[in-house]
This record gives structure tokens, C-alpha cells and sequence, in this order.
DNA sequence: AACGAGGGCAACCGCCGTCAC
DNA sequence: AGTGACGGCGGTTGCCCTCGT
């Protein structure tokens, strides 16, 4: 971690990302600027200037502040590693479905998928990401739990009687993406997913284990772990040295993880990178069966992937998976959603169209869940943290974020 | 113990949208 | 309307670490 001291001096840049050389003209071809990781005391620098004039004006950091930085990367750094928010750890099974959730509906809209998962970053989510569909491409597995896909694929029927038919059914696309129902299409797609216990053993890598696959059994790559350890209380962080760091959470809260701002979702589908590679579904995937019983408009989709859009990839996906015996990967879809996040969720995601399932009616006072705080969008959001005596009588002198996120200040 | 391979992650790059002038 | 500055976002890169051999 670039940010320890202790770190700074093996971190110096070497070349090209690390690089110390000059910067390009996103800094304005400023020579002086320095690029690569970043050191303690540029942290220290950054937070400073921040605790004294607010976030935004990023460019002007260089001028205040000394700081050998461009406007960007200043931005970046505060956003992904030192503003006060930032939930630190490995992703929760209830993130990590979250993720695959919104994933499924946003393609990869990192920064909208963030928005929806309190303290975490579009970089962090981005990543797991990329991590995920590596592994998943590597085991031939589809990167979406069946369910994911047929509900994009049932929600695509002529004949749906979904709340997206009066839609209409000429999109290609589901058509959660429009500022009137998407809401409501997520409330009504988060009580389709019905993940279990079982999928998450399976698919993450929490719990690495060998699978039935059709063509034998694959075994996961071993976990390593890295920074946190989900075996650890929530808000610590554990280090790459195995040093674990209890963080002050007194001032941790969700100030500006806002919802998305519906109004004006101009959705371009993105495809998933790893949907981007033609042939990259695994050595198994059958041919698709007839696509009769699909959307005229869906029919055209060849017998292999192509680079054209999420629902066509999801569509082979699915197809795949109910025409292998690997649907069966998945295992069943229990039911998760009494999770607190899950709650949560089903709660933010019903905005305006009251879901009426028993685990949305059943739903414990969010205030009581483990202690969390919980309020929709733009305010406080479902995190817990931990606050120790040892927690906030230790000082981290070489973690600004750490230092900011306590009373220090 | 040494080495290579791969994973994970931080940071950079380039494009695009917004806004002020 | 045109232009430049700025910030946001998604894609990509490269380094460090861990693990297996």
C-alpha cells in the first residue's frame, strides 16, 4: 500500500503508471508533476488542503498546496482512498450479489454501481469485477447466476406481463433503463434474484472450492487475501504486512454516496469487457437452441457472441446455461434477502413502488440492523462500523484517511 | 530457498459532458 | 455558437505480493 510509510520508498515509481516523468497534457504539460504512487505526506498534503477548502477545484491543489500533482490525480486519490467514507475490506456476499445485481442491469456503469454501494468506490467495483469474470472465464462459467439472465430474457417476452410490457417490446433492451420505472424494475428484479447460500460458496472467492463442471471438476484459484480479511470485524483493515489497522469510525459516515440521479438516465449499454471477446464463453458452450420463443427482436442473435450489447451476451449466456448441465453450477437460488444489505436494498430499490413481499413487509427497523444507520440515497447509508477503545486511541499518523476519519481534526 | 506465474490493486490515460466566458 | 477549463467516468497498465513448483 502506497500509503504507509513504511511502503513509500519501495513504491517509488519505475516506469510508464509509476512513472515520475513528465505528465501529459491532462496536467497541462506541467514537467514538475509527479505521477506514480502516492507517498504519506502528499496524503497528509491533500487532506489538508481539503479539510481547509472542500473538495472540488482540484487543479488549484497545486497551487495552495505545493502538491506535485495534477488536478486528476488529486481527485482520484482523495475519492478512491482518503475521503472520510471510504468502507475499507474486502467485499461483503451481500455486496458482492449486489454487484453481480446491478451489474446485470447497469452493464458497467462502475460509477452508478458505486453509488449504490455505500463506501465503495467505481475502482474497487471495477476491479472485483474484472477479477470476477477472469475467474469465471477461466472456469467456462456464465458471469451472471441463471436467474440473472432469464429475468433479463423473461423481462424481454412479447408477451410479458411484466411492469415493462407497457414498455413496449420493441427495445432491445429491458427497459429499466428510463428515469419512469427503473425503481420499479429493480424492486421487481431484486425479488427475482433469489441467491443462496450456496451460490456464494461457490462463487466467491471467500470460499474457494472444486465444482461440477461438465467436463470435470474445476477448482478455484486459491483465495489471497489482500488488504482486508472479511473474517476480520468489520472497519478494520488488514494490511499486506498482516498488520491490522482498527479504524476510528466516528466520523465515518455516507455523506455523498448519492443515489443516481434518475432523472436523465440516458443509458448507453455497455457491454462487459469480457463480452467484448468473441470466443471468450468457454470451450463448452453449446450452440444456442431456436430462439423461437424469444423476441423477434432478439432472434437475430447469432450462434456466438458478439460485440453487441449486455442483453445479447446475457441472452448466450442464459442460453448456454439452460442447454448445459452446468446450470446446475449455481445451485439453487435460495433466499438471501433477509440480509441487512439486502433489506436495505429491497427498501432504496422500492423507491416509489412499495414492494409487498414478505421481506420487504418484514423488514426490521433498518435502525436496529447491527447498529447501522440507514437512510436512503444521498444520506446516511447501511454501514457498520465498530468503534473500540483501542480503535480511537490509536492514532495512525501514517494513514491521512484513517487520521481524517477520526476526531483528529 | 529460489524462481516463475498469476492475482489484485492503485494509478494513469483518454474520452466525454458540463459550464463559464 | 465557439472555445477552453475542469471534472467524471470507463478502460487499461504495470507493479507488488502470494502461491505453487
Amino acid at each position: 500500500m502506497s500509503i504507509t510509510s513504511e511502503s513509500d520508498e519501495k513504491m517509488k515509481p519505475k516506469n510508464s503508471v509509476g512513472s515520475p516523468a513528465v505528465d501529459d497534457a491532462n496536467s497541462g504539460g506541467n514537467s514538475q508533476l509527479k505521477k506514480g504512487p502516492w507517498t504519506s505526506a502528499e496524503d497528509a498534503i491533500l487532506v489538508e488542503y481539503v479539510m481547509k477548502h472542500g473538495e472540488g477545484n482540484w487543479n488549484a491543489v497545486q497551487k495552495h498546496s505545493g502538491l506535485a500533482r495534477c488536478g486528476k490525480s488529486c481527485r482520484l486519490r482523495w475519492a478512491n482512498h482518503l475521503r472520510p467514507n471510504l468502507k475499507k475490506g474486502a467485499f461483503s456476499p451481500e455486496e458482492e450479489q449486489l454487484i453481480i445485481e446491478l451489474h446485470a442491469k447497469m452493464g458497467n456503469k462502475w460509477a452508478r454501481m458505486a453509488a449504490e454501494l455505500p463506501g465503495r468506490t467505481d475502482n474497487e467495483i471495477k476491479n472485483y469485477w474484472n477479477t470476477r469474470i477472469k475467474r469465471r472465464q477461466r472456469a467456462g462459467l456464465p458471469i451472471y447466476p441463471p436467474d440473472i439472465s432469464q429475468s433479463l430474457i423473461d423481462n424481454h417476452q412479447p408477451d410479458n406481463t411484466n411492469a415493462f410490457s407497457s414498455c413496449g417490446t420493441d427495445s432491445l433492451y429491458p427497459p429499466d433503463f428510463s428515469p419512469a420505472n427503473i425503481f420499479e424494475f429493480r424492486a421487481i428484479e431484486f425479488k427475482k434474484l433469489q441467491f443462496n447460500q450456496h451460490f456464494y460458496q461457490k462463487d466467491t472467492l471467500l470460499s474457494p472450492g472444486f465444482h461440477s463442471y461438465p467436463n470435470g471438476p474445476f477448482q478455484y484459484p486459491p483465495k489471497r487475501l489482500r488488504g482486508p480479511d472479511s473474517s476480520f470485524p468489520s472497519g478494520s483493515c488488514r494490511y499486506q504486512n498482516g498488520t491490522t489497522v482498527q479504524i476510528a469510525h466516528s466520523f465515518m459516515y455516507n455523506s455523498n454516496s448519492s443515489s443516481p440521479s434518475e432523472p436523465g438516465w440516458a443509458m448507453k449499454l455497455e457491454l462487459p469487457s469480457l463480452q467484448n471477446q468473441a470466443g471468450s464463453w468457454g470451450p463448452t458452450s453449446p450452440p444456442l437452441p431456436s430462439l423461437e420463443s424469444v423476441d423477434t427482436s432478439i432472434q437475430t442473435i447469432p450462434s456466438e457472441p458478439r460485440n453487441s450489447g449486455l442483453l445479447d451476451a446475457v441472452l448466450h449466456e442464459s442460453n448456454t446455461v439452460r442447454n448445459s448441465n452446468y446450470a446446475s453450477e449455481w445451485g439453487g437460488y435460495g433466499n438471501q434477502t433477509n440480509s441487512p444489505l439486502c433489506h436495505s436494498l429491497s427498501s432504496v430499490f422500492s423507491k416509489g413502488t412499495p414492494i409487498s413481499s414478505n421481506s420487504v413487509d418484514e423488514l426490521e427497523s433498518l435502525e436496529t440492523i447491527q447498529g447501522c444507520k440507514v437512510k436512503e440515497s444521498n444520506t446516511l447509508a447501511p454501514i457498520k462500523y465498530c468503534d473500540t477503545a483501542e480503535t480511537t486511541n490509536k492514532m495512525v499518523f501514517t494513514r491521512p484517511d484513517l487520521m481524517l476519519a477520526s476526531n483528529f481534526l
